[in-house]
RNA sequence: GGCGACAUAGCCAAGUGGUAAGGCAGAGGACUGCAAAUCCUCCAUCCCCGGUUCGAAUCCGGGUGUCGCCUCCA
C-alpha cells in the first residue's frame, strides 16, 4: 500500500513517490502577514500541516517550508493607511499568525522564510530568467515572458488562447502580453526598496517561492501546496519561473485545498462577511473548528456557519467522552484475559487497518473519522458490557488513540485539570446529599454547577465532570 | 466567451461497477432516584432523462442547478 495523492498538474490521483525517501520536501505557500488570518485561510494551514503529520506517522521525513509573504502591494498600501511601515507591519501580523495557528494546534514549520530575507536569491533568479531568455526590461520593471514558455497554463489547464481571451489590459502596461507578469518593480516613492541591477525596486509577488524553495532545497520539491485560488495564476507562474531559470519542474505534487464559504458565499470583504480566526475563538473551542475543518475532504469546498460548528463540536465530544470512558475503565482494569476481548481487538486491528487506507487515498479526513466512530461504538460497548477489563487491551486502544490524536489533535488526552475547591467542595457535598436520599438537593447543586459550565455524570465508579 | 468542480436522508459527509460508511439532529427502548454518558432499534435508493452492463450513486451522452477560476483573494 502506498499514498496516493491528487496532483492538481495531472488532474489525477498519483502514487506518492518523493525524489529522496523516506525525506520529502514540503512547501506550503503562507499568509501575506498585512492582516489577521481569516477561517478560510485557517482551513489550508490546518488541512496541510495534518497532511504532513499523516506523512510523518507513515515513516517520512517531512522537512515543511511555509514563507512570509511581507512584502506586496498589500503590505505597502495597509502600512501607509496604518502610517506604520512594512516591517512594523509584518511584524505585528507575524506574531498574529503564529498566535492564531498555535490556538488551531498548528505545528510551527520547520523553515519560515521571508521574502524581504531573500532579496539577493530573488535578484539572482531574475538574472538568470533574463540570462535565459524568459525576461525582459520595461520601463524599469522585469518582466517573465509568457510567450517563451510554451508550457504556460499547464497548471491551469488552460492553453494561453484562452487565458488570453479572458484577460484583462489594464490601461499604461508595460507588458508585451496581458499574461506577462513582473519580477521586479522599480520603486516608487515612499516604498521600501532595494539595490538591484535594475535600479531600485522590489520583488513581484510570485517569484518570492521560486527562489525561496530554490535556495532551501537543492532538488524539486516533493510537495507544494496552497488554497485552490492560488492555482493561477501564482502557481502557474512559479513553475514558469523555475523552470525558465532552472530548466527543471518546480514540484512533483501540486496539492491544492478547497475554499471555505461562509453560510454558502463566498468570504470577501465586499459582503463584510470575513471571519478572523481570531474573532471566532473567542466563540468556539479551538478543536470544534478543527474537527469542522476536517470533517469533509480538504478539496472538496467546505461550508462554514455557527450550526456546523455546534454540529461539530457534538460529534467531537462523542469521541472526547470515548477517551474519558477509557480512561475510566482503564483505572479498574485488570491483567486477566478473557474471550471478551476478542471482538474489540479484531476490531482495533480493523480500523488500523482501515484509516491508512482511508488516509493513503488522497488523505481521506472525513472517511478516517467515520473509521474512527465505529471504533469508538466497539470500545463504548466493551466497557458497557464487559467488566472486568483487560488492561492490556485497553491501553492498546489508548495507544491507538494517541496515535491518531498525534495526527489530527481533536482531543485532550492529557491528564484532566484540577477543578477549584469550592466546586469541588460542591461536587462532594452533592455525593453526600445523594448518599442520603436527599435528591432536591443533589438536583439543586448539580444546576448550580451546570450553570457555571460544569455538568456531571453519576458512574457506577463514583461521579465524573467535564466543561460544557 | 474559455476552463473546471460539485449535486447522496432535516443538517454535515464518505463511497469511482456488485446491491447506500460515519457524525449531528429526531423517534422508541435499556440503564439511571432523575439526569448525563453509554448501549439497542428505527430514519435515503443517491438532481432529471436516456444509454452501456448480468448488475451503476459510481461509466457514457443530454439536460437542470450550484459554485469557482480566467482580476497580485487561502
Amino acid at each position: 500500500m502506498a499514498v496516493k495523492i491528487y496532483n492538481t498538474l495531472s488532474r489525477s490521483r498519483e502514487e506518492f513517490k518523493p525524489g529522496d525517501p523516506p525525506e520529502v520536501s514540503f512547501y506550503v505557500c503562507g499568509p501575506t502577514v498585512y492582516d489577521y488570518i481569516h477561517i478560510g485561510n485557517a482551513r489550508v494551514f490546518v488541512v496541510f500541516d495534518v497532511i504532513r503529520r499523516y506523512l510523518n506517522y507513515r515513516g517520512y521525513r517531512v522537512k515543511y517550508i511555509q514563507n512570509y509573504t511581507d512584502i506586496d502591494d498589500k503590505m505597502i498600501n495597509r502600512a501607509n493607511e496604518q502610517g506604520v511601515s512594512v516591517n512594523e507591519l509584518a511584524d505585528r501580523f507575524i506574531k498574529a499568525y503564529e498566535e492564531d495557528v498555535a490556538a488551531l494546534r498548528v505545528r510551527p514549520a520547520d523553515v519560515k522564510p521571508k521574502a524581504t530575507e531573500h532579496i539577493p536569491q530573488i535578484i539572482e533568479l531574475v538574472e538568470k530568467l533574463l540570462a535565459n531568455g524568459y525576461a525582459y526590461i520595461s520601463d524599469g520593471d522585469v518582466y517573465y515572458d509568457t510567450s517563451s514558455y510554451p508550457q504556460y497554463g499547464q497548471l491551469a489547464h488552460q492553453n494561453q488562447d484562452d487565458l488570453l481571451a479572458g484577460a484583462r489590459v489594464e490601461p499604461g502596461e508595460k507588458k508585451k502580453s496581458p499574461l506577462d507578469f513582473v519580477l521586479w518593480k522599480q520603486k516608487k516613492e515612499g516604498e521600501p526598496a532595494w539595490q538591484s541591477p535594475w535600479g531600485e525596486g522590489r520583488p513581484g509577488w510570485h517569484i518570492e517561492c521560486s527562489a525561496m524553495s530554490g535556495h532551501y532545497l537543492d532538488d524539486i520539491l516533493d510537495i507544494h501546496a496552497g488554497g485552490a485560488d492560488l492555482i493561477f495564476p501564482h502557481h502557474e507562474n512559479e513553475i514558469a519561473q523555475t523552470w525558465g531559470a532552472e530548466q527543471k519542474p518546480l514540484a512533483r505534487y501540486w496539492l491544492h485545498a478547497g475554499y471555505l464559504n461562509i453560510e454558502e458565499q463566498k468570504m470577501s470583504k465586499s459582503l463584510g462577511n470575513v471571519l478572523t480566526v481570531r474573532n471566532l475563538l473567542e466563540e468556539h473551542d479551538p478543536l470544534d473548528l478543527r474537527f469542522l475543518l476536517l470533517s469533509a475532504h480538504y478539496r472538496s469546498p467546505l461550508n462554514f456557519s455557527a450550526e456546523l460548528v455546534a454540529q461539530s463540536r457534538s460529534g467531537r465530544m462523542r469521541l472526547q467522552e470515548a477517551v474519558t470512558n477509557l480512561l475510566d475503565a482503564t483505572k479498574v482494569a485488570v491483567d486477566a484475559s478473557g474471550d471478551k476481548e476478542e471482538k474489540l481487538r479484531a476490531d482495533l486491528e480493523e480500523t488500523k487497518e482501515r484509516f491508512v487506507e482511508a488516509m493513503d487515498d488522497d488523505f481521506n479526513t472525513a472517511d478516517a473519522l467515520g473509521v474512527i466512530f465505529d471504533l469508538v461504538r466497539s470500545l463504548n460497548k466493551y466497557i458497557k458490557e464487559a467488566p472486568p477489563y483487560n488492561r492490556l487491551l485497553l491501553e492498546e486502544v489508548l495507544q491507538f488513540f494517541r496515535e491518531i490524536n498525534e495526527i489530527f489533535e481533536l482531543i485532550d488526552l492529557a491528564s484532566p485539570e484540577a477543578l477549584d475547591d469550592e466546586l469541588e467542595d460542591m461536587i462532594k457535598r452533592r455525593e453526600k446529599a445523594r448518599a442520603e436520599k436527599d435528591f432536591a438537593t443533589a438536583d439543586q447543586i448539580r444546576d448550580d454547577l451546570l450553570a457555571r459550565g460544569i455538568v456531571l455524570e453519576d458512574t457506577p465508579h463514583g461521579t465524573r465532570w467535564k466543561r460544557k
